[in-house]
DNA sequence: CTATGCTTTCAGTAGATTGTGAAACAGGAG
DNA sequence: CTCCTGTTTCACAATCTACTGAAAGCATAG
């Protein structure tokens, strides 16, 4: 067979691959924006994640055409979050930087953040609406108007929802694989 | 019994239930932002759901002191998104407008629009970057090259978590209608 | 000690997002 | 038709966020 490497020098493979990740760290990025997650951020962890070799801070700041102040910090905040981590190398002083390679644990690691720091205080609120509206507190007689039943209905009603996300994002927190496959499973069993 | 009522007049009441309505909307809208939602539209759902009565345009404005332009548009994405409705008062000639009252439903119309606007095409992408990277398109040779391999790992564990994820989504979403409570009612059960 | 190589910080700014308010529009009543 | 009530649009303004680049910081080597 006519090898297509002999048509194909070893250059064009190398392209084909960068712009492949490329598109990926691309629409990556775009992602994280509608999530509330900077661009560069994610673009700076798909790099990381798609290549799945350590990088360095030069590395980033080149692929991504970002300034090395943007690298450093957006590095160190990808660290805080815990998903990517630092790395040295023997005998080299520069730091690189890998990513977690499950992607099951980088997303526990995302949800039980986002559990605590969003979910966790809106879930506060609403009990404490719900407190300022009992009847104790507000008087029998008040407790009875319509406007009044109405705001505790719903209280209600948003409060059982975020019950029941909580208990999911709970079942994979830790063993996100294992959580979510077995959600999956008792979804699809049930329909 | 010397009832409460007596001492704390109608008003009373009337602000309590003000002031935790406002906690309420005031998280909400915080919670939104994180989530890629401005807060403005959070604020204003927020609203017209612990409310649960029709409001007008005015009300908004008012309530949430923004301007009769912010309001109308607002309203109008809600409305596109689906987790308000319109609603014309007879002989009135002003618009109403109330939110869903099922946050089962709501939660199952927002996510089947993130999925399709965002989940879809992160997984057409994945699969695209894949293509590129077959043996057919890139070489022999070079697809056993360490960096291309490594890197279709990384397409691959990236792809099932997403057909995971989106099994779930699925789920949620097919549905939203029929029986959300019993997916509920299931998933409750199993954790 | 200074020099070197690399990282972090941060004030200032560029750019994006969100909000305003006035003008245009819509349509029913008289 | 005009008047009235209400809605929508949109250029501009205010605000917020992300990014840069230069300076400061830090650790190691010499």
């Amino acid at each position: 067979m006519a090898t297509v490497e002999l048509d194909a020098p070893a250059v064009v493979p190398q392209q084909q691959l960068k712009t492949a990740q490329d598109l990926f760290i691309r629409r990556w990025g775009e992602m994280g924006q509608t999530w509330g997650i900077n661009r560069t951020m994610a673009e700076i962890h798909a790099f990381l994640y798609i290549t799945a070799q350590p990088q360095c801070t030069d590395d980033v700041m080149e692929r991504l055409n970002i300034s090395r102040g943007n690298s450093s910090m957006s590095l160190r905040a990808l660290c805080d979050w815990g998903i990517i981590r630092r790395l040295h190398k023997r005998g080299e002083r520069r730091e690189y930087f890998e990513s977690l390679s499950d992607v099951w644990e980088m997303f526990s690691i995302i949800a039980a953040e986002r559990k605590r720091r969003e979910m966790d205080p809106v879930l506060e609120t609403i009990k404490q609406c719900q407190r300022m509206l009992e009847e104790g507190t507000v008087g029998k007689a008040a407790a009875k108007q319509e406007a009044i039943q109405l705001t505790r209905e719903r209280l209600a009603g948003m409060e059982e929802f975020m019950e029941v996300t909580n208990k999911i994002f709970q079942q994979f927190i830790g063993n996100a694989k294992s959580g979510l496959t077995r959600v999956v499973r008792v979804l699809l069993k049930a329909f």
